[in-house]
DNA sequence: CTGAAAGCGCTAACAC
DNA sequence: GTGTTAGCGCTTTCAG
């Protein structure tokens, strides 16, 4: 039982009878070498289970057919998606990936981890983290000088970078839209953290569907939580002593309206006749709430699929040698699932 | 704005005027450079920013610091958990991550998979794939073959395979017994689907453990979910027909557990006091359900960081010549974390 | 202390 | 069609 060593392309040539460069011919599928020849080298390397390097392809092509992959909070539901279309449309398209976790969303210095995946001559990057604070400060004054391209999968601080991201406003819009529809005019939100963009989206969604309602969303009418269920609970309170009068909310994501269903819940608060509720992210679990909760769904699998055949698009195009065209950004619209917790009508 | 191209290690030696030799004595920290030339080196790399390449140094060390990682199914919470703490701890103790997601849990060939981290000279590899149906066969066979040292995140076909588990059956029995002691008698089971092992084994515990009480688990009072809230959702409702007279059950996973509460919900089942419930995994939301759940908890994190620590382990062990003592597996122990579903006392 | 030569495993460019 | 030579970017070995 000794594990087996890694095979060279000189002992498979040694074995064949024929030179380094025969059997390179055949792995690569180069015209130039005779039938006979290629079928006897071909059953060759079959016995032996030879799988030529791909590191020293790399070193020679200078391409390694690796994408890097930066994510942050992986213990979340939304990157791990978001990762899990990545992987699935690299492994088709036969890309490996390189895979760096950021410790916080909000990392700073995030120059080691580029350099990182460039000492490892990634094809090029793909920033999967979302922008919270100022975690793209050194991306906007770096990324231009990247060797290699790079797709982002936010909203990206400089409008020229190519990104593939979901219209967050367009989704606040679209929940607050539907509340109105359904007769609710006293509509709160619960926000995610300010710091984050795609929270300040969601937020400013609703709040210009009222004000084109000719409603007035007032400060007090919004309360900003952290994302989790127990944040979307003591949220829920809060808002419910500022805004007694609040017949509806949109909460910015499913994990909040989770705690503000609890909140409903013991309280004896009728969903949705009495308060209308609508998430964000359309988590598996969300039909499952009590009420089933209405909800604005973003297909995070696609996202991801989306921007790795983006970025091998630019990678391929500009190995041929085409110009840096600019890349045109990719915005996917979310749509909204209808459920009970907002069905008053 | 040109894309800064990669520099090599002779391009700086140029620029220092001292041979590369001297760049790489100080790139690798050897002590025999002089302090001046070492420093005067040393400013130049930093100027240029100049990263040497991990691509031509895997070549020549035999040594690639990346661990290749094997996973299925990142669009659920569990493996991602995992995830997070295996990049967590590569990053930590210097490694790089090559990530591979099966396209199922049960995949079968998984040759190709393990053959493309081998071209890319991993040093070792983590096989984070829960047993599935005989997903494992390929391994049983082959992993002594492998040219680099494997550890499983999973229970391994082989006993003598170095693997970083929980101990489900332990789990098992800690809810059951937990249920026992607050004076449930009737405790039905409802459990994941069985050809995944650890449902087995979580059902085992239940079963030996009411068996120990002198209880008699009869093969209706268990019905077989797939994990999922909605498989919850029906197999309560079957069970509750099969097994009028159950007064608590204990559910393999929580989303499952979340369709249990949401019947309850529905029918008007009190529970702690008509129906205990006791599910597994300990998720984020499970203290916000309604009630808040009782469940058995597994740190997945710390599961991915030990099985990382044990993977580099042996690596550095086997690189410094000393033989292949057989590792020790690592077995972990859940937790019982206890709510409100489950209190009746 | 420093440099020159050889080579990791492979392929591009050129011979024959 | 096939083999030879050179070299990807780096480190190891051995001279000096």
């Amino acid at each position: 039982m000794q594990p087996s060593k890694r095979l060279t392309i000189k002992q498979v040539a040694q074995l064949a009878g024929v030179s380094t460069q025969t059997i390179s011919r055949v792995l690569n599928g180069r015209p130039d070498v005779s039938p006979e020849t290629r079928q006897r080298v071909q059953q060759i390397i079959d016995e032996l289970g030879y799988q030529p390097s791909e590191v020293a392809r790399s070193l020679i092509q200078q391409r390694s057919c690796t994408l890097g992959v930066i994510t942050a909070g992986l213990k979340y539901i939304g990157p791990s998606m978001i990762l899990n279309g990545i992987t699935t449309e690299a492994e088709d398209k036969g890309y490996a990936i390189l895979l760096k976790e950021l410790p916080k969303f909000d990392t700073g210095d995030v120059e080691p981890i580029f350099l990182s995946l460039l000492a490892r001559h990634v094809d090029g990057i793909l920033w999967a983290v979302p922008q919270v604070g100022d975690n793209q400060d050194w991306l906007s004054q770096q990324s231009p000088r990247l060797p290699v391209p790079l797709v982002l999968l936010t909203a990206p601080p400089h409008p020229d970078l190519p990104y593939v991201d979901y219209d967050n406003y367009q989704g606040g819009r679209i929940a607050t839209q539907h509340l109105l529809d359904q007769g609710y005019r006293a509509i709160g939100h619960l926000s995610g953290p300010l710091d984050w963009l795609s929270a300040r989206q969601r937020k400013e969604g609703w709040q210009d569907t009222l004000r084109d309602a000719g409603l007035n969303p007032a400060p007090h009418h919004r309360v900003e939580g952290n994302w989790s269920a127990a944040s979307g609970e003591r949220a829920l309170q809060r808002l419910m002593e500022q805004y007694p009068e609040m017949d509806a909310v949109f909460v910015a994501n499913d994990q909040m309206a989770m705690g503000v269903l609890q909140v409903a819940c013991k309280q004896g608060l009728q969903i949705p006749q009495r308060l209308g509720v609508v998430g964000f992210d359309n988590l598996a679990e969300s039909a499952y709430y009590w009420p089933p909760l209405t909800t604005v769904a973003q297909d995070l699998r696609t996202q991801g699929q989306t921007a790795v055949n983006l970025l091998i698009e630019i990678i391929e195009s500009n190995r041929n040698g085409a110009p840096q065209r600019p890349t045109s950004p990719v915005v996917l619209h979310p749509q909204l699932i209808v459920r009970e917790s907002s069905l008053r009508l």
